[in-house]
DNA sequence: TGTTAAGCGAGACGGTACGTCGTGTCTTGGT
DNA sequence: ACCAAGACACGACGTACCGTCTCGCTTAACA
């Protein structure tokens, strides 16, 4: 998205934007992002062409708006009275989020686009959805963590490979894991 | 790639596979998987349209064929003399797989289209290159390891979630990865 | 349009080809040269968008391939006994032409884009169609006249700006002009 | 051009309506008739597109006003002591407006419009230049002659379709023309 | 002097044609 | 039966211009 720069000229149509981003957001649950178009888009918000292209350059531009703030707040979980309990919860909310929300199959399809193409890369490095959530729920659990350290990475990444190479998400176990990262925190945090 | 069925007719030419085939290699490293066209696979081979199309149906069973045999060779790790060296070779090697290999990009573009395309998921998940890896791995650390647990996934997980979400793989320690794994792996053994 | 170059490949379609002309000639005279577009075209033939651009540049070199047959059949009058009769059928046969046929249309438009189009330009004069028409009337009548006299304008010129700024073609007296340019040659000869 | 009409609000501006008027005139000379856009003209002449709208409708109105008084100032021809000199000064104008003229650029643009455009042949009919021009020459040489007569467009149509046909200008012997005229004149004046 | 009505530059709006490219299919002649 | 070549119908690409529509701001004649 980019900001209107003038003073003069007819103010952009915030009417014309939510209808692009409601179009993506529908078009992604029908047709699916390989037959995602700026010309479907454009058409399924009733809207010009050359208006979707004045503001976003790409699709992933597009799907990147119109997904960042639903994620967020999916991801989001509400504090638990035990560390295991509440990265339970997160594990529960990272894979409710990765396979089966609307917004989550934005998030993938932009991660995939991501693999070969920098201009997306840069732009989903720019608001890392999911480190900064499983920091959130860090933070709470163990402020003290060393910082940089690979926490993050070791919540996230079992469950994140499990739904990346398409196993079924209800047979993950995220208890289990869950545990199993609880178990190794408090071992060496002593 | 299919096998030819009629008992009459010209065989295939095997050269027109290879061709096929490193044609794909070099226009994935040359300009991308996002600029990868079956149109221009063809041109670069010098081989007919209709004689691509003959034997593989989507440019994902091309890069499959192109990939598998060099991503099951650059993830084969020679045995170590400590758990903790095996496992640190092997996240290296999963690493340079994925990050740096030409292999390793056909991999991520495919895991990427596996995302919104059933039959790429499929086909991905008829030859699980990464697990099958980290499975051989494990098997010679910890042979007796429950079957169906999620060694692999712990495993292989953080290292791949860095590499996907795009930060740099020189900056991941994996030595440090590795010796929580093995830590991890010996405290639950118990 | 171009001629065929290699010897492999599939042949040019002359089914698309025919199609392409007649939707032109259709067109032109339902929506006229001012709407007349490519894309028009190609949809009305049934044809694919590239199959007209592969084997015409612009509009003006389709519409000159669709006219140019039908207006030298148009434009071809049969000798009369007298040459105050033939001048007078050549100038029917002009004004018809120019004014009343669908061709005439076509060619009037083509003259139109000449005057800001230096290819049109070149174009028309590749094949001078209403010069050579009364170049050959003329040669019966007096096939001695001086080589690049004026004959040809004198007599085309008249006629040809009363139809090109707008006035009624039925106005227009021929058998009057064809008097004038018969009694203006018989005076210069001797 | 229209007039204002209401009592109150501010005043046309002639300021814009001049630099509308060069603009069309630089863009014709510099781009072409072809590539003059109304965005084009605007944009050259500073001017907001809506200013442009409101005061013409269409291209062919800007180029008319913005070339009909040029046009009329360049086909008057200074009386001379012969009908042969008068009509010979006549042509070499008309040749020199209608070839090598920017309001003659203009005219002919105008004249192709108007072949598939009934507004634009309204517009150039309500101000028949080139007739009204020959009509002035001819009542100075000939002032009985029946009105009605093809005087007009036998001397013109000659030369105007050498230039509309494209053929070079320089190449037309326009005393030729005038003394086939003048001859023909004479011979039937009797 | 303040109101009011129209003109002004700027630029976004919904459309639509442009010419190009890739798709997957087809039709040649040749191997 | 396979092959290289390449034309076919189709449709998305990103761009340009169309004519219209707001914006905030003059600029005068009227009150």
């Amino acid at each position: 998205m980019i900001e209107a720069k003038g003073r003069g000229g007819r103010p952009r149509s915030e009417q014309a934007r939510d209808a692009v981003l409601h179009a993506v957001d529908n078009l992604l649950l029908e047709v699916g992002y390989a037959a995602l178009t700026m010309k479907g888009i454009a058409e399924r918000a009733g809207v010009g062409r050359q208006t979707v292209y004045r503001w976003w350059s790409t699709k992933a531009e597009i799907i990147f708006e119109a997904c960042v703030d639903d994620a967020e707040e999916e991801l989001a979980v509400a504090p638990s009275r035990t560390p295991l309990a509440e990265i339970t919860s997160y594990l529960d909310a990272l894979v409710g989020f990765l396979a089966y929300s609307a917004a989550g199959a934005g998030y993938r399809a932009l991660l995939a686009a991501a693999q070969h193409d920098p201009a997306v890369k840069q732009l989903i490095a720019s608001k890392d959805i999911l480190s900064a959530s499983a920091s959130a729920v860090l933070d709470r659990i163990d402020p003290a963590r060393p910082g940089g350290d690979l926490a993050i990475d070791r919540l996230i990444g079992p469950a994140f490979f499990w739904i990346m190479s398409g196993r079924d998400p209800a047979q993950l176990d995220t208890h289990e894991l869950a545990r199993r990262f609880v178990h190794d925190l408090g071992s060496t945090e002593s």
